[in-house]
DNA sequence: TTACTATTATGCGTATTCTGATTGTTGAAG
DNA sequence: CTTCAACAATCAGAATACGCATAATAGTAA
């Protein structure tokens, strides 16, 4: 799973990222209210874990900001074991609720819970390549987490390369597969598309997932 | 809802009960888990609320012996608020838990949770999705609690979406679903309804729930 | 009729795609 | 090592396609 914690106490946050990256999950820690708004409009995350009170967006007007949008599901940590702040938490659109202090097997138990709940529902099918996701029924890549935008024509593209993954795709295939008939052969349609395609996934990467295979083709991974 | 109330303490099951019932819900009460096995194999309920410590059957043995059959969600209730009772019974297949002593409105809460979240994957008549429910029977749908009315037209665009929420919908998938006709190519039907729609629904939100994939069709959520 | 809905037609703004020129790279021949 | 040709990458502007809104028309039910 990847989960983010939002949580202000270093050595709590600590903690239990360190238990989750040995349970096999991989986490991200912010520590204020709008760097975790700021994180999860960006990246993708399962599971966001959530503390109450936290500097800057308080946890529960966090959750009020997010209730229009699409999110992860999330689980809200306090202090507070109170009744009445578990409603409200609940109320504002927390998926579950955790007191402190907790146990950690309980933390993960319902961290997967909501990890399945919402996977099983979401089941959709995608390729995917090193750490680039492409979602074919959504018509969505993400590398790394980050949501890339690709035209329908880069889409297009990047589809015929991953159908096979890390081996070499000729020009004339690409040609045909993704515009459909031959064309004229001293176009450079492709280089450009390749090349705009290239800036969205690898832009800045040091490990490119685009190879270039000089005279031939391209290739994936 | 129809709930079921599993629970020896009669003064709590019936402050329970009276209390549901005020809230417009139905309610039957069984004070052991030997008559609740019996009850939930020939009644229908929508919610169980099982108190983890009864005669005869205990509320986990019940649990386990409800685990390969198809049963309506279940919210433990436990005077033990210990992390690893609450652990135990989760792992034993509940749904949710809550220990006592409980505030009435997080019961009511969780309750509906479990309801709603039940509803919506056994695809029965609405679908909710973010703060937009579609109620498929009453032909209604209603937009952060606001209703919206929909023409015929507009409501099957939108069903047509709502089957399959997250995902893009290609247009020929619309034109046919909703129309019912192989697409005509040069007709601009699905726009115009497309965007009275839209407008019905986002009219001056900021939080479209209707997203647009360009060259492919759209999306919900 | 009067409302209301469905469809067709039209135009505008913008995102996307393509073209052609320019610059950058690569690898083999001299 | 240098040179050169073939190939690849990039850029800017032109051309196009697409989505969306608006208005006009046609159909339908109260």
């Amino acid at each position: 799973m990847r989960i983010l914690i939002v949580e202000d106490d270093a050595s709590v946050s600590h903690w239990i990222s360190s238990k989750l990256h040995t349970s096999g999950h991989s986490c991200k820690l912010v520590d204020n209210g709008e760097d975790a708004l700021k994180l999860i409009k960006e990246e993708v995350f399962d599971v966001i874990l959530l503390d109450r009170v936290i500097p800057k967006i308080d946890g529960i007007q966090l959750l009020g900001l997010l209730a229009n949008e699409s999110h992860p599901p999330v689980l809200i940590l306090s202090a507070n074991d109170q009744t009445s702040d578990r409603i409200e938490g609940l109320r504002a659109g927390a998926d579950d609720y955790l007191g402190k202090p907790f146990d950690f097997a309980e933390l993960l138990l319902r961290l997967e819970r909501l990890y399945c709940r919402t996977k099983q529902v979401a089941s959709s099918n995608f390729i995917k390549i090193k750490d680039m996701i492409i979602n074919l029924e959504r018509h969505e890549v993400t590398r790394s987490g980050h949501r890339v935008d690709l035209t329908n024509k880069e889409f297009k593209l990047l589809y015929v390369l991953a159908e096979h993954p890390g081996q070499t795709v000729t020009r004339s295939m690409l040609l045909e597969k993704a515009w459909g008939y031959h064309f004229d052969p001293q176009t450079n349609v492709l280089d450009v598309h390749l090349s705009k395609l290239r800036n969205k996934l690898d832009g800045g990467s040091k490990n490119p997932i685009i190879r270039t295979i000089r005279s031939v083709g391209y290739a994936l991974g």
